[in-house]
DNA sequence: GTCTATAGCCAGATAGAC
DNA sequence: GTCTATCTGGCTATAGAC
């Protein structure tokens, strides 16, 4: 098995914090506004050192969106594991936890259309598979939830994985948030609502 | 009053033209990734003449987001005059508008958090009353709906305007139109439906 | 007010010494 | 692998002739 020598601990430790700092960057500006001027300062290496370890701005980006879907691929392991829930408190645990982690800001945001980023993402390998895999993780739950009746049946349930992704990154958090009229649980729980059960709520 | 000349009418022409192409471009890339050159060369003119008209790439977003508002509130005068509409069906007559246009490419996407445009919408009076003048119509609307119980009283109605601000440009329908699976009105039902009623569906 | 041509700037990427 | 210094390209904005 491969050595790791102490050497390549301490350049995994400080790709790590590469990945760190882009991750906040990313949640804070998104990836035009990020420079990669930021990046070097926020970590404190220069610049070229930085290319050193990721060849592109893309690169950098790509990196940080793949640890957030193994952040969240190891949370439905979490779910998985507990055959006591059902496949809707799956689903709205996986929601809340997205909403958790835009909260704290470290909610890389979708990559917009026609980006050199999303080019760049859809030529990586190592995104798209993760991405696939919660896909199919999710979609197997909301196929599950609809065969409860928990999760409207007639909605595809791409259209549902969809807007589950982009609840993810819904503006509207930040929106909130910025009002600073509510506390960050309160603002959990409306979006929440809004999500599974509509501006219309329940009609029980 | 104010004698309209040959001349005027022509420089309002163009001007039209302008927000036209920057709306669409602005829609179809989102403003960091649009260029004025790109701008001039889709109108055909040149960028210099651009700038005769408006003096900045942020104001000639802007210029294209008041726009948009207008056109909204246009369609809200209309709502508004038929007195058989309840305040619900005007939500929702809204919500199915804002996809509308943005199946048609014609919806602006919203400023991102701390951009140069975002400072510049701010402190742009024209766009600011407008956004004020919107708000305030489907304020009003939301807050009678939660009174006849047809919009979920126990959400702010700040979270709700919110909300359908957001679904105004929610990613959720270019991925789906992307998909190409689908009918551009089948789409709008099931956007509309998770909206008002939520993944979870109707439970009658 | 329209054009061509260009200034000025900024950010991504690299050279080359150590 | 890290640094400083620099290259390069693209973009906003403007000068100046017509």
């Amino acid at each position: 098995m491969a050595k790791t020598s102490f050497r390549e601990q301490m350049l995994r430790a400080r790709e790590d914090a590469i990945v760190s700092s882009v991750n906040r960057l990313l949640a804070e500006k998104g990836f035009e506004a990020m420079t990669v001027d930021e990046v070097a300062a926020d970590v404190g290496i220069a610049k070229a050192s930085l290319y050193k370890h990721f060849t592109s701005k893309e690169e950098l980006a790509a990196a940080a969106m793949i640890r957030i879907l193994e952040r969240a691929l190891a949370f439905t392991e979490i779910l998985a594991a507990d055959d006591q829930l059902r496949p809707i408190a799956r689903l709205e645990a996986v929601a809340r936890w997205t909403l958790e982690v835009q909260l704290a800001g470290e909610m890389p945001s979708l990559p917009a259309q026609n980006s050199t980023l999303r080019n760049a993402l859809m030529a990586n390998r190592g995104y798209l598979d993760r991405l696939f895999e919660v896909s199919d993780r999710l979609g197997a739950w909301i196929t599950a939830a609809q065969a409860d009746g928990e999760i409207d049946r007639q909605l595809p349930a791409e259209v549902v994985l969809y807007t589950l992704f982009a609840r993810a990154c819904d503006p509207v958090l930040g929106l909130l948030k910025a009002g600073g009229q509510h506390s960050d649980a309160q603002i959990i729980e409306w979006l929440l609502r809004t999500c599974f059960r509509g501006l219309v709520g329940a009609r029980a």
